[in-house]
DNA sequence: CTGTTAGCGCATTCAC
DNA sequence: GTGAATGCGCTAACAG
């Protein structure tokens, strides 16, 4: 305790917090005292506990941390979130959300210090979320889960991946295959039924692929082949992509990320199926990679999202809010992956 | 508080942390009551002050946060850090230091709750620097400052530049500029004095950039055109690559960083100059986009700059342990964007 | 195994 | 203006 031995004693925390309530020579003495001693200030911790604030926000990621630096739509959010201004004065904090999250490590990550929290991509009945809902504070969901009562921002995923859809169908296409990144966490890959999509965790997957299926009603010569890669990575969309190209005949992907779709041309390009002579392929994003590789995909801004998500929280912690939901708008990109198929 | 309305009293910390040390049946009733009350269990901020730890790591970038996420030297280490194991059981902090830290401000970041310090790339004098060390946390600093004392994770900068330059000089060139980012944190652009070069703040540049002219002794037919962009962007890096290509004629160039050596060569393809052939271009990092563009460039591994970091840092959380200096390799990677200078 | 007590460092109220 | 006293919520040590 500086207090005790320099000057005075809690009056310190004047010196610190409220430099009017103290005068300046008392406060010159304390900063002395303090520089000598090696005191660094306000102690982090006793303040947090004190005034309830901490000064950070708290960014929940699925599966593990790295999984954040490898999803581009997940660094594009941070960077929108990143871009709002007033998080210069703030800190960010990633938390990680494994999937297979024990009670134990749950408890560990849920002592996370933060004034509110965001949660990006979880899937539905992620134990994180009820952590994160336990603890009372402000909360926004960013592309899900949908939590009653809390602020979401995200897109309309359901119509613009039936726009997609619309689009392949305007084209001629009638043998159309879907591959779905992640329906549930039990590892499944492969061919997928009806009954597993309507049980699908993650609300964003789940409104895709029912869009990218709605438009083919009638028109499909089989119902259309949903592939699941039971992942998001780039592995294992392209083993699902190769799996889809050899099993079915298809004139038509529509992939559920562009890093799927991404596979898919590579796939498509490994077995000498010219795209989009042969395949037409349409993502879902719109990543960076996306136009350099001429990839037809739905644009989305992740920036915009994680800007209006930090922007609503920040708020939300300063003073109390009502909970919001953010639509942001999406835009079919025609690129050169798309064409009528072939006359056959 | 839950104990005063339900069962006991502070027993109920064991049954969170040490259910070995209440009975079952015990255990169930506190659970019970903080089911009924919207308990979320212990607080946060309580067990920090009392245990001293808080179970994150603070991740210390230059300027904004954003621009954590728009430069890829940044992301990448990010990507190494995340990829340590035990940190999936830890947070990451992310703290911005602005470059002019008002006093305020700078208390107001310096109540980040972490364990300890993840410094990257911060000129020698940053006040955020003392901010931290006064803390008296454990502290890893990631290519600079090298802090006396403290852990440090880098490359040899000197030397790995120096290489490229004899690599240039081996190649026959004479007439070199050298494009550095920001030696200070004045706004100065253009050419720059020898002087200048000795007051950098940032040991990095400075060690590059030196490193560049070393080799060049008698050997240039005038002494190496320096000049600096003033940032680490690519739009500054443009302006500061134009500039020096249109007052020069040199028939190579030394970049600091890839994103600037980029820079180069578009401002050259937009000026009609061919690379290599009439100008030769090299870079220093390898990040990604450098393999896409041919660049010759020096190739560090930020992920294993970020993953030996995060894991000293760890270790020095979890006792105290003496301070390391790693040094990763380097190598110079010679691609399409050097060859000797025309024969003029 | 259970209950009691004390103090982590702070910001704040109240007296002076 | 300044000093003393209080409690934020927790965990560790001890006493029962």
């Amino acid at each position: 305790m500086a207090r005790q031995v320099g000057v005075s004693q809690a009056a310190v925390s004047y010196a610190y917090n409220r430099p009017e309530k103290v005068s300046a020579e008392q406060r010159e003495r304390i900063f002395a005292v303090a520089e000598e001693l090696g005191y660094a200030g306000p102690n982090p911790a006793g303040r947090a506990l004190r005034t309830g604030k901490v000064g950070a926000l708290g960014l929940v990621l699925t599966d593990s941390l790295s999984y954040a630096f490898h999803d581009p739509g997940a660094a594009s959010l941070m960077r929108g979130i990143s871009e709002v201004g007033e998080l210069a004065q703030v800190a960010l904090t990633l938390l990680p959300a494994p999937l297979a999250t024990v009670p134990e490590a749950a408890a560990d990550t849920s002592l996370a210090l933060v004034d509110g929290f965001l949660i990006y991509a979880l899937p539905d009945a992620h134990p994180m979320v009820n952590l994160v809902l336990k603890r009372g504070l402000p909360v926004v969901a960013i592309d899900g889960p949908q939590l009653p009562g809390h602020s979401f921002v995200g897109i309309d995923d359901h119509s613009a991946a039936r726009s997609a859809a619309e689009h392949l169908l305007t084209l001629g296409h009638r043998d159309v295959g879907i591959l779905a990144s992640r329906l549930s966490a039990d590892g499944r890959t492969g061919e997928v039924s009806a009954a597993r999509i309507s049980r699908a965790k993650d609300r964003v997957l789940k409104a895709r692929v029912r869009g990218y299926l709605e438009p083919f009603g009638e028109a499909l010569r089989a119902a259309p082949a949903v592939y699941e890669a039971g992942g998001f990575d780039y592995e294992k969309s392209r083993a699902a992509a190769e799996a889809l190209l050899d099993a079915r005949h298809v004139t038509a992907v529509l992939a559920a990320t562009d890093v799927m779709a991404l596979a898919v041309l590579d796939a498509a390009r490994d077995r000498g199926i010219r795209v989009p002579e042969q395949l037409s392929v349409i993502g879902f994003d719109d990543i960076p990679a996306a136009a350099a590789a001429d990839l037809t995909t739905i644009r989305q801004s992740q920036v915009a999202k994680g800007a209006h998500a930090a922007r609503l929280l920040l708020e939300a912690v300063s003073a109390p809010a009502q909970a919001a939901t953010v639509t942001l708008p999406t835009d079919l990109v025609v690129r050169g992956s798309t064409a009528p198929p072939p006359p056959n």
